[in-house]
Parts: C-alpha cells; structure tokens; sequence
RNA sequence: GGCCCGGUGGUCAAGCGGUUAAGACACCGCCCUUUCACGGCGGUAACACGAGUUCGAUUCUCGUCCGGGUCACCA
C-alpha cells in the first residue's frame, strides 16, 4: 500500500463549509444544450451559496477522446461567462483537474477497498455472451468468495484482474436525491460493478466518487440516468468512511417527447445556436427555464440575476422538451432590449451580408430592423431590395386595407416624382412632407401616397421600414429611378 | 423482462386538500398602423385512467396505462 498522506493533505486545503460544484464533462467534442444546462445549474448552485466551481475534465476513456474538444468545453463556458474557480487550466489546491493525470491514485484507494472488503479482485474471463444469455450468474461470481491469499497470489503470480464493488446480496440501501427525494432499492438489484478495469484504468463510476471526494465536493450535480447507480455511490462512499455529498439528479433535455437531444440527430450545440443568429444571454436565459422555475410569473433573467434566485427546488423531476421557438421569443426580447448602438453593431455584418452597396447605411437599417429581428440570420434576406430592385408585378400596387388601386397608384407615383425632385434637402421631414402635401392635394387617405411609393422603391410588399424610410436610405437618385421604373410597368 | 424515476393545454411551466387550475411560447381574432413588425386587448386549449382516503382531490395511497432511465472492463 503506498503512503496516502499526500491526498489527505489535500483534502485539508478546502475550507469547511464551503460550497463546491464541479461540471465534469469528457472530451468527447460538442456541447450540445443538456451539457450547457447542467454546466449553468451547477454554476448557479456554487454561485448562490458563494461556493467554488470547478471544471474537471473526465478522460478516462481514451478511445472517445477527440481532439480540440477541451477548447470547445472552454470556450463554451467563457462566452457562456460560466467562469470556474479551479480547472486544468488555472489549477487550484486539489490539483490536477485532469482524470488521466490523476490516475495513480485511483488504484491505491480500490486497494484500500479491497483491504476493507469492500471491494475484490475478479480474475474471470466470462464472455459478453455467456453472460448474457443467463448461463453465468454475476452473484455466483467464484471471485467474490476468494481468499485475501488466494487472490494476492494469484495477482501476483502475474495474472490479469479487475477490481469490482463487492456488494452486499441483502438488504436495501437508501439515498437521497436532492430533486428526487429518498430512494430505496434492494441489494440484490445490484451488480458488483467494475472499478478497475482490466487495464488498470478506473471506470467512470469509481473515478467520480474518488474525485468528488477529493476534490471537496459538496454537491454532485449530473443527468438522471446515474440515478440508479447512485445506491452503488453511497455504498462506495460508506465504505471509505466518506461523507455522502448531496446529489442533484437532473432529468434531461429532450429533442421530442422520446429522444434526448443529441449530435446525432443534427440537435444544435450551443456553438451551433450562436451561428444560427442567437445571443448568448438568450441561450442561457431560456436554458435555465428549461427543467427549472423560480415560481413567478418573470422569464427575463440576466447571469447575475439567475445567481441571486436559483434554487434547488424549482428543478422539475420530468425531462424538457427543447423548444426552438421559444428560444427566439427570448432572442428577440434580448433584441429589442439592446441600445440602439449596441444592435447596430451586432447586426451589422449580417446587414453587410444583404446589403453590399457602401452607399447605403448600415446604422440607418439596423434601426428598422431591431424591433423586427428575431434572429441575426433572418436579416440578410430581409434586405435584398436594396442593392438591386427586384422584379416585381404592377398588381403589387393594389391594396385593399390601404385602398391603394392601379389607378391611384400610377397617379401618385407620376406626382410624387417632381415633388421629390424639387425637395431642397432630402430627408425624412422633407419626404413625408411632399407625400402629406399629394395627400392633400388628392383628398385621399394618406396609404394611397403611401403604399405605391414603397412598392415603388422597395419592388416587394412586406419591407422592414416605411416608405419614408426607404426612400431616404435609398437616397434621392435611387428613389427617382426606381419611381420611374414603376410608372414604365404602367404604360 | 427486473429495478428505478416520471405523467398539468401542442411546448415550457405555477400549483403543494377547497382556485373561475396562474403565466409564457405557439396559434386565432380585434385594435393601433404608410407594408411587416412592435405594442395593446381578447380567444381556443390541460390535471393519462380507475379505485380508494376525505365533507372535499390536480394535490395523499394503491392499481392500470403510457413515457424515460438503468441492468458495460462507456461515460
């Protein structure tokens, strides 16, 4: 047995009382939106209690990894501003944060179970298939009834071993969940799983608990479908000597009421959702409501806020479904919440990518378009009239709502257009000047001017902005121009 | 199949023995309005089912059904 002093020295670094979460993903690439939810969660959680968060990366099984997915899992928190106290990164005094950097001390503590009896060697090399089919009972394991001698001789002897969980075959075990309440299960249901497999590297299961310990972690926070290995947890846990953390099971995040999201049903990640036209406070906001509620009526929640409310107790037990559509109602909340400026400056590129004309304004269209963008991606398509004026039908000029007819329309378009020529300044004052003057002079309500003009200099019915608008982005020449290609469909 | 968990409108959800069963998204209608949108107002729509317990069950218990998870030397 090797001298353990050195973890226990560890442990003594973290402050009694404190409260310490740890979002432990494995680099297996891709973020998608259950794994940023249970990130944010478990954020809160530290954050509430103003506890520690720590980030700990699960690579323990080699075969999955994939290269650059650590940067993914960085950069996700970073932009998500899910800032960690402690990670592979910056360190921290339970370090290292990286499982295959921890790996020595895995084994010493399954040895320090075997010693307790809580755990043995299994030296079988029974089939998937032999046991699958029933004929090899686990129970019946020959291992489990070895004797300390028999199995150090044998292990010595060279020969390959795992380490499994020795489980008791009566009685029940009982532990309690922080959203699930008490659960009990008889021991008999379960298995006397696999700690350390046969290559010497721990399982998930064991690593976890041993980290979780180790690490200080006072509130263990993962998916439901570690549920039913939690009863094995506890029995590990008691059989160190170790406190029981709290557990915080959360049910997933569901494409549909029967798959969970996933990568390979195309289910956007959170990088995805970003490229898509989304806002990162958006995202976060609607993800947090998605299996929790702070109980009011309120869905707008900043970061900041999210840490001041979260709570335990709003976390549903049933699993949510993902709810795109939702999603951009937040997203255009979060929208038509910026400043002016600051809209101006997320649109533009997406305004650059419709509008190549220099000519035109940039800041000019951002102001039409915030209250009318739902996504960032949505405007490109928005604007295409500008740069070029689209072919268009002359029955675009009748509208009903707005008793806009073929006649009235080719009337105002004919005397709107020396009116504009002769504006000393073009501007919007100077534009709804001379249509509220034609207005006049016609006697008619003000959408017959109205309607044609924009037909007139936008080619398409639904545009963001009126024809004032248009008109003065487009700029005097434009406006001309485009007028008289109307008044030619009409001749 | 065994074990565990869950089940309020299409979706997210409040509710925690007595309510006209909130609210939000989506949808529909009306108003506002130079189109669209924004905004305002209104509407359609739910306690899976069956027994109990109780004066009274969406709320408690049991059963049924449905759904999910798990039963790996993957996490």
């Amino acid at each position: 047995m090797k001298d353990m002093t050195w973890y226990e020295e560890n442990e003594k670094r973290i402050p009694v009382g404190e409260v310490r979460t740890r979002f432990a993903p494995s680099p297996t690439g891709y973020m998608h939106v259950g794994n940023l939810r249970t990130a944010l969660y478990t954020y809160l959680i530290a954050r509430h209690a103003g506890g520690k968060f720590i980030l700990r990366i699960e690579d323990t099984d080699r075969g999955r990894l994939i290269e650059g997915a650590t940067d993914v899992i960085y950069r996700t928190m970073e932009e998500c501003h899910l800032e960690h106290d402690e990670g592979p990164d910056i360190g921290g005094p339970v370090a290292p944060y990286i499982q295959s950097e921890r790996m020595a001390m895995y084994k010493d503590y399954a040895d320090l179970l075997v010693g307790k009896g809580c755990a043995y060697r299994c030296f079988c090399e029974r089939s998937e298939s032999e046991e699958d089919s029933g004929e090899f009972d686990r129970a019946d394991d020959p291992c489990r009834a070895l004797t300390r001698e028999e199995s150090d001789a044998r292990a010595s002897a060279g020969e390959p071993y795992v380490i499994r969980q020795r489980i008791p075959h009566e009685g029940t075990t009982t532990f309690h969940d922080e959203i699930f309440g008490d659960i009990t299960v008889e021991n008999k249901t379960l298995d006397d799983q696999v700690l350390i497999k046969r290559d010497g590297m721990p399982t998930y299961n064991f690593a976890n608990v041993v980290d979780d310990h180790l690490m200080g972690i006072t509130h263990v926070v993962r998916g439901s479908e570690y549920l039913s290995s939690a009863p094995k947890y506890n029995l590990l846990y008691e059989g160190f000597g170790w406190e029981i953390p709290k557990y915080v099971h959360c049910s997933p995040v569901m494409r549909d009421a029967h798959n969970k999201m996933s990568k390979r049903h195309g289910d956007p990640s959170y990088e995805d959702l970003i490229a898509q036209g989304y806002l990162t406070n958006a995202v976060i906001n609607y993800v947090a409501l998605l299996g929790w509620s702070p109980g009011g009526e309120r869905e707008i929640f900043s970061l900041d806020e999210l840490k001041e409310i979260f709570d335990l107790k709003g976390i549903s037990k049933s699993p949510a479904i993902f709810d795109l559509e939702k999603l951009t109602y937040f997203n255009a909340e979060y929208i038509r919440a910026m400043s002016p400026e600051e809209f101006a400056k997320v649109a533009e590129p997406f305004i650059r990518q419709g509008v190549k004309n220099p000519a035109i304004d940039a800041s000019a269209i951002a102001a039409l378009l915030q209250q009318r963008t739902e996504v960032l991606t949505d405007i490109p398509a928005k604007l295409d009239f500008f740069d070029a004026l689209p072919a268009y039908d002359v029955s675009l000029f009748v509208h009903q709502k707005s008793k806009s007819t073929l006649e009235s329309a080719k009337a105002v378009l004919a005397e709107i257009l020396p009116l504009f020529k002769a504006m000393p300044e073009w501007n919007d004052e100077g534009i709804l000047a001379a249509m509220t003057e034609l207005t006049e002079r016609m006697g008619v309500k003000k959408s017959v001017v109205m309607w044609p003009v924009r037909i007139a200099a936008a080619g398409k019915a639904v545009t963001p902005g009126g024809a004032v608008e248009i008109c003065r982005i487009l700029g005097r020449e434009e406006t001309i121009a485009r007028l008289g290609v109307a008044l030619e469909k009409f001749a």
